[in-house]
RNA sequence: GGCCCCAUGGUCGAGUGGUUAAGACACGGGCCUUUCAAGCCCGAGACGGGGGUUCAAUUCCCCCUGGGGUCACCA
């Protein structure tokens, strides 16, 4: 597959959406399956609504996701410069060409014009179309138009007959009625290209080998196969990737929740989770994994088994994915990604480093994303915390559950210090509940409800160990006051 | 509306002219167990409809329906 070269061409106006996270992943497996080139273009040249501030955010989100490229912002590269705003000059003198072939026009129609002449065919109920009336005026006519300060736009010659037929890798080939299609405007009148002429002028002169790009696009290929034609250029081979649709079916948007890569990190999902998850939407290995690392996805990646079907997200499968990546990560990289959450949260700083390793092995494979986890480690930070309604009602509220969780206070108490241990206060409770003779459970759970203020969680004697003794104590007489003082009020 | 794309369980999806139509998430049940998870086992659940072609269509063709995309001096 000679020297493959794709890119990722993001405009800059907002966040990096999954959507295009996943193209980003397609042709960057593409790339590193064929050991090729990465590339990342910038599109800017719509300068009313590009920000500056989208463009850090989308690399942040590639680096995070580690969509390494190969060319780019802040990297350079032989075929840059890689921002479009920077290569208007490339664009004038290809738009030049395309006028002393007669393959392109000075368009004097104002956008004003245009929109309401295209209003007006489609009440009329026709298709509305560009009339072509600036493309045979005479040189006399241009002038008048010129002196009266009208501003121009260049548009392509595209001919009213024959058929353009859009050959992709994984929708087949796709004819288009070129009588369809309007004479396009390749350069505005404020000197900047259009979106479809700036892209074949820089895949063109980028080397472009593959166009992987969202399927929202295969009714702009005609257009630009049209350009690649009146420029005698190859066109690069293409690959429409399927949409991913909302739930309801609809374009994803953010009233569907997450949609923003950012906000997947904040939510507490892994980018490995992520990657594997966006890597199965619309592409399957073919031994059917679903849990498919880096490396393996990079050398069973193939363009061909890329599914021609729109994909509706599903956040559970991407939070089971997240779940089982949580639990096979190196512990150090799961606290490194918790202490600063819990920092935030007040609960917890550096010093706890080990403690908190701990308290994560213990309730890590309880949990699907680093959310659930900053939750389900609270209260190994805290005192402060509520016992669940339900749960108390349960376990606490019951007859004579402060007395035996006096009993709980007093046996624990007799374990040594040095005997604290899961071990060491299960053998003291085992005995316990025989002396008593209850089921375990009678005894257990109020524990968990007195220590946690919750119903689940990791074994209470990994509970009780992990808090220690003098906390153990501590919640202990603390809910049996609870207790006492709810059982006397009502 | 014109043009274009798509159509396998709720979701992601494998698959093929002849299969008991994979697998995963979710769901239901069970095992394990002090709870909840994790893990393991089991279960329910699909080829949108109608015509062709063929000995045989989920698979190939056509129509319909449904969904999506696109019709800018946005990208």
């Amino acid at each position: 597959m000679g020297n493959v070269r794709v890119r990722f061409a993001p405009s800059p106006t907002g966040y990096l959406h999954i959507g295009g996270a996943r193209t980003a992943l397609f042709n960057w497996l593409w790339a590193r399956k064929n050991e090729g080139s990465f590339i990342l273009r910038i599109e800017d040249t719509d300068l009313k609504r590009s920000r500056e501030e989208a463009l850090g955010s989308i690399l942040d989100s590639l680096r995070w996701l580690g969509l390494d490229w190969d060319e780019g912002p802040e990297k350079g590269g032989p075929a840059g410069p890689y921002f479009q705003s920077e290569r208007i000059e490339l664009y004038r003198q290809h738009a030049e060409r395309l006028l002393a072939s007669g393959r392109a026009y000075h368009c004097y129609c104002s956008p004003e014009e245009l929109t309401e002449r295209r209003e007006a065919m489609r009440r009329e109920g026709k298709a509305p179309r560009y009339d072509r009336r600036c493309r045979d005026l005479t040189p006399e006519e241009r002038r008048a138009l010129e002196s009266a300060g009208r501003r121009s736009a260049l548009r392509l010659k595209v001919p009213d007959t024959g058929t353009t037929v859009v050959r992709d890798v994984i929708r087949g080939q796709v004819s288009f009625d070129n009588s369809s299609m309007d004479d396009i405007v390749i350069m505005k009148s404020d000197g900047m290209p259009t979106y479809n002429f700036a892209c074949v002028v820089d895949d063109a002169t980028m080397g472009i080998t593959h166009v992987i790009r969202g399927e929202e696009h295969l009714s702009n290929t005609p257009k630009q196969l049209q350009i690649y034609e009146a420029l005698d250029l190859r066109p690069p081979v293409f690959a429409h990737v399927p949409m991913i649709l909302a739930p309801d079916r609809s374009k994803l948007s953010k009233r569907h929740g997450a949609t923003a890569v950012e906000e997947f990190r904040e939510d507490g999902y892994l980018p490995e989770a992520l990657v594997n998850y966006l890597a199965l939407l619309g592409w399957s290995p073919e031994g059917g994994e679903e849990i498919i690392g880096r490396a393996q996805m990079i050398e069973q990646f193939d363009l061909d088994r890329i599914s021609k079907t729109a994909a509706i997200y599903d956040i559970k499968k991407l939070t089971w994915i997240n779940g089982h990546y949580l639990r096979e990560a190196d512990l150090e990289v799961v606290v490194d990604l918790m202490l600063p959450r819990l920092k935030r949260r007040g609960l917890a700083d550096e010093s706890q480093r080990g403690y908190l390793r701990d308290v994560i092995v213990a309730v890590r494979t309880r949990v699907r994303t680093l959310t659930e986890l900053e939750d389900a480690v609270s209260y190994y930070f805290t005192d402060d915390f509520p016992y669940e309604e339900k749960g108390s009602r349960k376990y606490l509220l019951k007859d004579g559950v402060a007395d035996l969780l006096r009993e709980a206070a007093q046996c624990l108490a007799a374990v040594p210090d040095d005997h604290f241990t899961v071990e060491g206060t299960e053998r003291a409770y085992r005995q316990l509940i025989a002396d008593l003779g209850i089921t375990g459970g009678k005894l257990i759970h109020p524990t968990r409800m007195a220590l946690t203020g919750r119903t689940v969680g990791p074994g209470i004697f990994d509970v009780i160990s992990l808090l220690g003794k003098r906390r153990v104590l501590e919640r202990l007489n603390k809910a049996i006051d609870w207790v006492e003082a709810q059982r006397e009020e009502p």
